[in-house]
DNA sequence: GTTGACTTCCAAAACGTTTGGGTGTACAGT
DNA sequence: ACTGTACACCCAAACGTTTTGGAAGTCAAC
């Protein structure tokens, strides 16, 4: 099974190189005739472009890179499976490779990124989880390599980015949890070099002074996003002295361990306690009592996060460099009045 | 910023391209002396081999395919992400990218295929969720291209797998359920056109077979793997007018989904009715109830199969070409006694 | 002083494309 | 008969690497 090229082409047809690829590539100063003869014979021939011969002549490869930051071997987010999906899809709409390095957080991270980018292996990167002291934008802007994230980063915003706004998010939980009596209200939050742990974190603080509630220190816990540190959080938070009506996770992994260590107490999720998530990922709806949380469009976020990139890669203008998503409350059964 | 070439450093060495290419691939031509001077410039200039030139040159990409099978836009399982955590990591450590392609199953995925193939894009594949018939198995066989599958195909099973026994997984299920005196069993299965349906129904059968147990149509439902779809099926199962005692799901997801189910109709997971599920994903520990499921190490079987792929690759032998792990069943608190 | 072995280096071809700058023909306008 | 121009085509260089097949130099042995 032999390779076919131009060269085959060029042979069958009687025509040269130039004439084949120029005919592929449907130039006008190819006749009718040849171009319908060129491209009959590379079907028969059943011809595929190198595609490396290609990005190596054209100076770009269409491939877009995403590093998934990998937290430990029992990674599974379903959080990140739908992003990808996304992603995956809006980029091969529009005709490019999705590379996808797996690597967990840390200097090995940044190394991948810095690697692909000299190696000029990807057009340009998606980032994901963008945390305050960012090594990965430090890098990709230095070497003015294009890219988008998915979320902002501290004071200097100076790059493309979708993100959904936090802090309003978090306003909003507490004020439906303030509705319904609750006034001793704790927090799971992501560690605090994780930029979107900022604004919810400030949000939730915001939320507890616009009701007039002083911030307990007891009420604040961090946790690593998982479920199995929801469970273990939540458990330290019930075993407190005093301990909360309403338990506020940052995202929905960790709200479901927080309703299971809630449950393993004996307690009534959405009667007894109030928990409430964030990234409405697809199970939230179906879990037992099924989650309060706040709604991100995350497959569509993917969506717009690839094709600003490819957007930037073309050259084209933005219309929106920042894009920041209000985001919408889900009232489930996961939170309920507070019975005394 | 221009880019750093053989050629650069050709001409900052005063040696010759050939030179330059052998001192930094460590050929045993060329003097120590000239080997440390050309590094040394090479990391001085930030030296990064064009990636593109290398493979068209020599004509292999180190780089795996894989094809995320994505079931509509809310895309979400846990599975995927662990499993694609332990290729992309394995891949990393051996040298090799990883170039995904989200698809939805169906001819557009088997184009995809085939184009990567013909394109010569990656040296070789990781296959996931087999099926039946499966075009893609056809299609790679016939290219004469390497890849390994998770995941056996029908009778003709000769190409290298790994796969987990199912049949043997279900009936340890069964007996299970049965120890724990239930005789009416549902089956929440998945589109049997995926292989592994296959297994764990007929797992499911000769488990209930074997306790002397006649099937019963109206108890095997087919889902389609997704939380919501288990609530769905579990629901039209509770609604019978004689409702099994126990529902045995072929996925985790779904079995999450029938818990839900469950609770919504007032009862007790591990006490009024027992609930399975299999794949155990790390939620399967922190939900509550805990599921009792079957164990699959998808993190290391993810790397299992990106090794072997990768050895494939290199032309070296096989020590095992398939691979059958016997599975393990993680008892926990949504199996219980029947409670008459 | 010729031979051979060894070391160190290099020119040129190759991988499969794309593209800038041609060439040759035909035919119209002057 | 000359110029202009439209058309269809193709040569050769370029992209950045690896590799083949030497060449030039040194040294020792005969």
């Amino acid at each position: 099974m032999t390779v076919v090229t131009l060269k085959v082409i060029a042979k069958a047809t009687g025509k040269s190189i130039t004439t084949v690829s120029r005919a592929l590539n449907d130039y006008d100063d190819v006749s009718e005739a040849t171009k319908e003869l060129v491209r009959q014979v590379a079907a028969d021939l059943g011809y595929v472009p190198n595609i490396f011969a290609q990005r190596l002549q054209k100076q770009h490869t269409d491939t877009i890179g995403l590093i998934l930051p990998t937290f430990g071997p029992r990674f599974s987010d379903p959080f990140f499976s739908e992003l990808l999906a996304g992603v995956g899809n809006r980029a091969a709409d529009l005709g490019y490779d999705l590379l996808v390095a797996t690597r967990a957080p840390g200097e090995e991270e940044v190394q991948a990124y810095c690697s692909m980018v000299q190696g000029r292996q990807v057009d340009g990167f998606v980032l994901v989880r963008t945390r305050r002291k960012d090594a990965r934008i430090e890098c990709l802007k230095k070497a003015d390599y294009p890219f988008v994230a998915f979320g902002r980063a501290e004071e200097d915003n100076d790059f493309p980015y979708v993100d959904e706004d936090g802090v309003y998010a978090m306003r909003l939980v507490i004020q439906h949890l303030v509705s319904l009596g609750h006034r001793r209200i704790a927090c799971i939050s992501p560690p605090p070099d994780l930029m979107f742990a900022t604004y919810r974190s400030q949000g939730f603080q915001d939320g507890l002074a616009e009701a007039g509630i002083g911030a307990e220190d007891l009420l604040f816990r961090v946790g690593d996003l998982t479920q199995r540190d929801g469970y273990e959080q939540a458990i330290v938070l019930l075993d407190l002295p005093s301990p909360p009506t309403a338990i506020v996770s940052c995202n929905d992994l960790m709200a479901f361990g927080a309703m299971s260590a809630a449950q393993d107490r004996g307690l009534v999720v959405g009667k007894d306690i109030s928990i409430t998530g964030f990234d409405d990922i697809p199970m939230a709806e179906y879990s037992h009592p099924s989650l309060t949380t706040i709604h991100q469009p995350i497959y569509q976020i993917g969506g717009m996060v690839c094709e600003m990139l490819i957007q930037l890669i073309r050259g084209e203008a933005l219309e929106k460099e920042h894009i920041l998503l209000k985001p919408e409350l889900m009232v489930r059964q996961s939170s309920g009045l507070l019975t005394v």
